[in-house]
DNA sequence: GTCTATACGCAGATAGAC
DNA sequence: GTCTATCTGCGTATAGAC
């Protein structure tokens, strides 16, 4: 399928120069084909960002919500898991990732409306799954919103600085991410101490 | 000064659009002057965008830097100004802060080794203090790098979440992350209690 | 489905008058 | 210092042959 493969290609040029700096006529040489040829398979270069971020994203909240959700754990081992595949993301499929950036500008009304859609469905995820460990005393936070962003924003930041190889493994960092996750999850001076030991 | 009002107005621009959709054209409308006056102030585009994002960071550097370095005051009331300052950036300047996206395709080798060069200071900065309260004991980490990448990845968020008026205002959110930012800084399981208390 | 050729506009940038 | 006028190239997108 040609179309998946300008996908992957107009992905990484849009990661590497940008998406206003990537035009059609790059894309289709990276590809391998005539400018003319991305018309049949995209109606312009917008749906190109917008099919690279959508498939992204689905594929991310498909890998991440259903454990969220799954009740029959803790939130805790569900936390875990979620920096993991998170983590994960950011690493194997960064181009797509940082792709999102120009989702702002570049997407319009609609288009924005359903990668927002998206972000917001993992959003309340990851929120919820704060709010029920407050509730089984598991966890102990100020402000469940506040800290639901800081989590989120602590584990966007990754795929800004890692590149490998460096100093860790990607595994070493998942593993210290989940402990400073669970630190913020966790503050004993709010009172109440864990049920279930996040350690 | 008419390249102040031009930096002012790129920047706003630069921040709604991108970098790579706002024409020189349309920063000369907004500031009401034409598009070959332009030329008089900056040599091109690329040079508007370096000087916002070059004053930016002086600034952001200037007005934390000194502060994080000062020994005369203990590493939490270091880390709890820095947070202070840090956010209050974020809000004030965000238009300048947002430019900073476009650095990585946007500017030449030698702009974007002073923007790093900028980054790098206030990035070791932190780094020195919080390895400095570990070593008075009023921090307990299990790794210093990641921890202070985690701290500032939560700091940099805020910026793009954080809108007035909102449930909180500035004020309350620094003193939530003040908070969660301690709270990751001190991790009592990592042993030693500590020496000034943080709260 | 893929190509070559091309329309058309807007981009960055400059010349030169005032 | 600011303007009008203009150069030149590249951008998106389309027409129409094979």
């Amino acid at each position: 399928m040609l179309a998946g493969e300008i996908m992957t290609k107009a992905g990484e040029l849009f990661y590497e120069r940008g998406y206003g700096a990537t035009s059609i006529r790059d894309i289709a040489e990276a590809v391998g084909i005539s400018s003319s040829t991305m018309y049949h398979h995209f109606t312009n270069k917008q749906e190109v960002l917008f099919a690279i971020v959508s498939n992204f994203m689905s594929d991310f909240v498909e890998a991440t919500v259903p454990g969220l959700r799954d009740r029959t754990r803790t939130p805790t081992e569900r936390i875990r898991d979620c920096v993991r595949t998170h983590l994960r993301f950011s690493e194997e499929r960064r181009p797509e990732l940082l792709v999102g950036n120009p989702i702002r500008y570049a997407l319009n009304a609609e288009q924005q409306r359903t990668g927002i859609g998206f972000q917001q469905t993992y959003h309340d995820a990851v929120r919820e799954v704060i709010e029920e460990g407050c509730a089984t005393g598991e966890f102990q936070v100020e402000d469940i919103d506040v800290t639901t962003m800081a989590v989120l924003d602590m584990l966007n930041g990754v795929r800004e600085w890692f590149r490998r190889p460096g100093r860790l493994t990607l595994d070493e960092i998942i593993g210290r991410y989940q402990k400073l996750v669970l630190g913020l999850l966790v503050n004993r001076r709010l009172g109440g101490r864990p049920r279930s030991p996040a350690g």
